[in-house]
DNA sequence: GTGGTCTAGACCACG
DNA sequence: GTGGTCTAGACCACA
């Protein structure tokens, strides 16, 4: 289910994207699948279609969606992803370092930190097919 | 050390803030230390000094800082600050969640994504003093 | 061989018709030569016989191509084609500026930038019939 | 001198990130010029500064201009610039592929090509510093 | 002052 | 029907 905030200082662009990148990531679209259409998206949110048209559009530049004219819009299969190598290889290592600096900040236990990661990818492996 | 992009579209207040905290996290300025001062900081990054104020009092707001007038500003220390637990909590799961949608994005391997974390806690283990 | 890359921003339609010219100027289909049929194209492709028929109306036009009904499509020969003269040179000029252009804008040597074309045309005269 | 047709068919946003490469490529601007602001530009042109806004939001996403909020949009450096290597000598490959067409297409002698072109890159040569 | 985001709605071209 | 483009103008955050 893709919901946003439409009191958050975070642009709903930004949000969207992040909701439709994590429920791909959860499993909850699979590949081949179509995403709703641009305007029924927008009316499901009730915000203007135009804010999910630049939304699916960035995902499409960044190869996690395939955008259609006349067709719609549609998850990319993982291997025909554009940037699997590279690119996101950093990212991820970039977002576990955010989540450490996040940990130390507030003081938390290196042996607390490490379960709380390990309870989070069992939910993750749990989730799994 | 202290580095921030101009070209990036994250606004530079925010960019301070999250060099500021990693610097923070790492250990490289530990609490009671002294922060450089606003026109000081300005200068070494080549940015109006308005907006090393403004980082610095969200920094302060939320409890990481101590900013003092005519003294300068200082890291508080770990039991001094607001955040620990409240707040923070939500904060780390969430960045750990976000690690997690990156790597099943990217299709990475669950025990890679495992073994990427473990590395990365032992690097903060040994950072340690 | 006609390929098109349905993920592309660029109109399948626009893609089918740079396609067959360039397939026209390279020689693989030669003046008199016919062309799969509206639909037998579509098939191939996967996309719809509109967009293809829309495609070979446009080339027609343009007077590359010559549609019969009931006979086929049929590459025109050259003395025959309208535009060989007016619109055309500018196109060229056009063109080979756009590549001028890429090559300054990625700082390239002119010397190298003549290698380039002097290649490209090399290939083209070992092409020739 | 930055000019586009709100007649053509060609998107006022295409046009106007081709007109400013062109720009940047004849050396009407130099590296660390500063480009019109967003509304200034549009205002020339009489078009609306969002459309100005998107495409020089492109050109940064492919290197080219750095814009920065609330400072305005500037002219990157050559060195700075993110695609020289790998994507921008496939482009320009390409570019120079598609004036060859259409010149085949329109059954332009082979030498004649070659002079145009050698004639382009003189006036290139001529233009430079 | 700058650019960024969002809404609103017209109009278009593609499938 | 789909998405794409453009205009228009409000409102915001940053420098």
């Amino acid at each position: 289910m893709i919901t946003i905030d439409v009191d958050s200082t975070v642009p709903l662009e930004d949000q969207l994207c992040a909701a439709i990148r994590s429920a791909i990531a959860r499993g909850e679209v699979s590949a081949g699948d179509a995403l709703p259409s641009v305007r029924q998206l927008a009316a499901d949110l009730s915000i203007h279609w135009n804010t999910v048209a630049r939304a699916y559009r960035r995902l499409q530049d960044s190869g996690l969606l395939s955008v259609r004219r006349g067709r719609g819009v549609f998850v990319k299969p993982l291997q025909e992803r554009i940037d699997v190598d590279e690119q996101s290889s950093a990212r991820i290592t970039e977002s576990v370092r955010g989540a450490i600096t996040e940990a130390r900040l507030s003081g938390m236990n290196l042996a607390a930190f490490q379960d709380l990661v390990l309870g989070e990818i069992k939910q993750w492996e749990a989730g799994m097919p």
